[in-house]
Formats: C-alpha cells, sequence, structure tokens
DNA sequence: AAGATATTGTTGCAATTGCAACTTTTTTGA
DNA sequence: TCAAAAAAGTTGCAATTGCAACAATATCTT
C-alpha cells in the first residue's frame, strides 16, 4: 500500500504541507472526529494512529466502511463522507494532518518537480482503495455466508501468499464487514471446521484446501 | 459526473492525446474487450459508446462490476482489472482511447497549464469511482432483499431529486446487482407494491413513502 | 486482582431467501 | 413480420439465515 509522502523526503514533505497549508489535528483514542473538521473540502492523512469509518442506518445497523491505518488517506471530496449516517471513530491516538482539497491542484506547485511525485502517490492511494472496494463487494456479492468467509479468506490469503490467515478483526466486526448474522457466521464456520475446510485457533485460520 | 476532458478545449484535448500517446480503438457492440489490450499498465477512456465491466465466479454467478458509459474511464492500474474472472463487455458500438498510465505524470507534461485540468478531472472521476463503490456497499450490506431495494430506490431517488425512478437495469440486472435471486427478488417487489410502499409500471417506479 | 464490559460460542425456532420449474410478455434480429 | 431469444412474472418447497436468549471466555480498567 502506498504512502503519500513514499519516495519524498522530509524537508520536501514540508514545502509541501507548507504550500497545502495543512494542518495538524491530534485526538484521544475512541472519540469522533466527524465533527471537528469541516469536511466539505478537505482530504485528512492519518501520519499515526488507526481509525475506522463507520455507518449507522435507521435500524442500528453498523457497518464498517474502511479501516485507516498509519498514512491513510480520506475525506470528504475523495470518498464522499457527506453523508449524516457516516462517523469516524478514532480507535487510537491518532495525529492527523488536515488538507484542503482546492490547495492540491494549485498551478504553482508545478514548479516543484517533487510534486509529481506527490501526485502520483495521491492517484495510487485512490486507485487502491477503489481495489479495495471491488474486493469488498466481490465478497458481498456472494449469496452464502459460507462463500462470503471462503472469498474473503481467500482474498487475505492471496495478498499474503499464505493459507496461514490471521484475522485482524474481531469475529463481530467480522460479520459486521461481511453484512451477516454474527452467530449465523460462527455456525458456518463451525460447519467448515467440522466439514474440514479450515481449521482455527482463536484468531488464527489455517486454510486446508 | 465529471469527465476526462472537462473544461479542455479540444485543441488542447488532441495535444494531451498526443503526449499521452494514446491509442484509439473501435469495437462493435457484445464483444469482449479483455483480450484486445494488454491491459498491465493501460487505461481505457471510452469516447463513445457503453460498456460493462463483469465477473464470472466458479459458480457461474455474475456480478456487475460497473457499467460505463461515455466519457468513462476505467483500467487496470486505475481499478484492478489484472483479474482473470474479469471480463468487460460491449453493449453498444464503442470507442475507446488507451492511455499508457505511466505517460500520465511525465515531468514534461507540467509545461502545459491545461494539464493541472487533465489531472483535477482524473482525480474527480476516481472520487466518483469510490463514491460509486460506498453507495454499491451501502446497499449490499443491508441484510433483507426488502432494505437492499430500498436503500437502492433510495439512492437513485436522492440523486435524481425525484421520487419517480425510471430503472436503466432490466430486472434480472437488477437482482444481479443487489446480489440476491431474481424470483425472490420479484416477489419482494410485489410485496413492496401491496403494502402500499411503491407503484410500479414496468420499470417506472414511483416510492410512496 | 476483581468487577465490569466485551467477545465468543451455542441453540431452537421463525422468517427469509434461493432454487427449480413453469407461463406469459417483451424484445431482438434475420 | 415472425420466429427465436430474453426478460418478467409466479409458485411451492427446501435450505439458509436472522434473531433472541443464553453460558462461557476473554479483555479492559481501576
Amino acid at each position: 500500500m502506498s504512502n503519500l509522502f513514499d519516495n519524498i523526503s522530509e524537508k520536501n514533505k514540508l514545502k509541501i504541507l507548507r504550500f497545502l497549508e495543512a494542518s495538524t489535528l491530534y485526538f484521544p483514542k475512541n472519540v469522533s472526529i466527524m465533527s471537528s473538521v469541516k469536511w466539505d473540502n478537505a482530504i485528512g492523512f492519518i501520519e499515526k494512529g488507526y481509525v475506522q469509518i463507520i455507518r449507522l442506518d435507521y435500524n442500528g445497523n453498523k457497518t464498517i466502511i474502511e479501516e485507516l491505518e498509519e498514512n491513510s488517506l480520506f475525506g470528504s471530496t475523495l470518498s464522499s463522507l457527506n453523508n449524516y449516517e457516516y462517523d469516524i471513530i478514532t480507535k487510537e491516538e491518532t495525529k492527523l494532518i488536515i488538507i484542503e482539497y482546492d490547495n492540491i491542484l494549485k498551478e504553482t506547485n508545478n514548479h516543484y518537480s517533487f510534486y509529481n511525485t506527490f501526485i502520483r502517490n495521491l492517484l495510487e492511494i485512490l486507485n487502491a482503495k477503489i481495489t479495495e472496494r471491488n474486493e469488498r463487494i466481490q465478497i458481498l456479492t456472494k449469496k452464502s455466508i459460507r462463500d462470503k468467509l471462503l472469498e474473503y479468506f481467500g482474498i487475505i490469503s492471496k495478498r499474503n501468499g499464505s493459507k496461514h490467515i490471521y484475522l485482524t478483526l474481531s469475529y463481530s466486526e467480522l460479520a459486521d464487514y461481511l453484512a451477516v448474522n454474527r452467530s449465523a457466521m460462527m455456525r458456518e464456520l463451525k460447519n467448515l471446521r467440522d466439514e474440514g475446510f479450515i481449521k482455527t485457533t482463536s484468531k488464527r485460520i489455517t486454510l486446508l484446501y
């Protein structure tokens, strides 16, 4: 996964932040940062920490839209958070850099050759986001819980090049992610275990096929 | 929805296409264009026509990943089509412009002031794609067919600012899009009709809530 | 270390959904 | 224009899933 400042020196990074008129905010763990920022035209860059973008619908169903680790990018113009149903929650202490979107493409930026690298990184991050979404859609379009689980495991396994998977999500969160009932999912995991498709030890899963 | 050449004159558009070393291809209706192009580092721009990106899994389940109309952008680097399970099918006669991704960020491009506009358009298209995917995920994470339908209708209705919806997808395609069984979906539509939530006349739907 | 809180694991039962097998209607293309 | 193909519409039945209500573990937090 690409980083916004990949292949850019610390000195040039500071230069970029300066002419982007970026501001830096610090947040404690487990707080909403939705209301602290005017997101209409800003994007956020997580320099340190970990946050989740979640969605709560009228039924109280919770969906994790996105998990953002260190060096991830997110924001309204760049991923439509302009909806009151979304919330952004820090899961760790977080250092956030806010950038006004319109500043990204000011013509004067072009005078700096390293700015091309910055834009390339930005395009690559957006591309990675689309890929992520496509993977999620791939999973969600499976009709059975079993197929959703297998697709999820398959994607992770392929990504890491190993049949041994370590779950970063809790099982409750996984059920949310797959958009299925948690206990039905647990039941299906048991079936997969009983039928010899997988082996599990708490959050370690081995694919046996 | 933004276009790659918005706010760029025809003359400058041709200039851009020249230094991007773009090539143009023409396709008839209902053919796969997956194999005609080396997609590993190219993006495609649909100047004229209409294509669908679909996915066929091992069960034979078909999923429409994306529908691309005139002036849309798609491609491997920009949305991970590097998977043999995908196919791209023209649904109309199509004029396709192929651009090598690496050419997009050559430093010499910066000498042209209109190039900034081009990059801005590109960023906005990618952003729109992410938004689209988010909407789809929003729909797919609903647990019942009814809620999926209502979410879908709600999004379209909001987008057009009207309670009157015209379906561009056929009902079979809609079922694929929602990842549900077609006849179960038809049954649920009937229920919604009977319970007075919607009124339908073939592909025209009116929301009554 | 202990109480509080969150997560995991399990089950029965009802509701929803998928599937198959049709008929009817609409669209397509030679 | 007319036959063929595709899409829409229906239904019964079986399978899957969601839901509720637990008990058992694991994990915070003070």
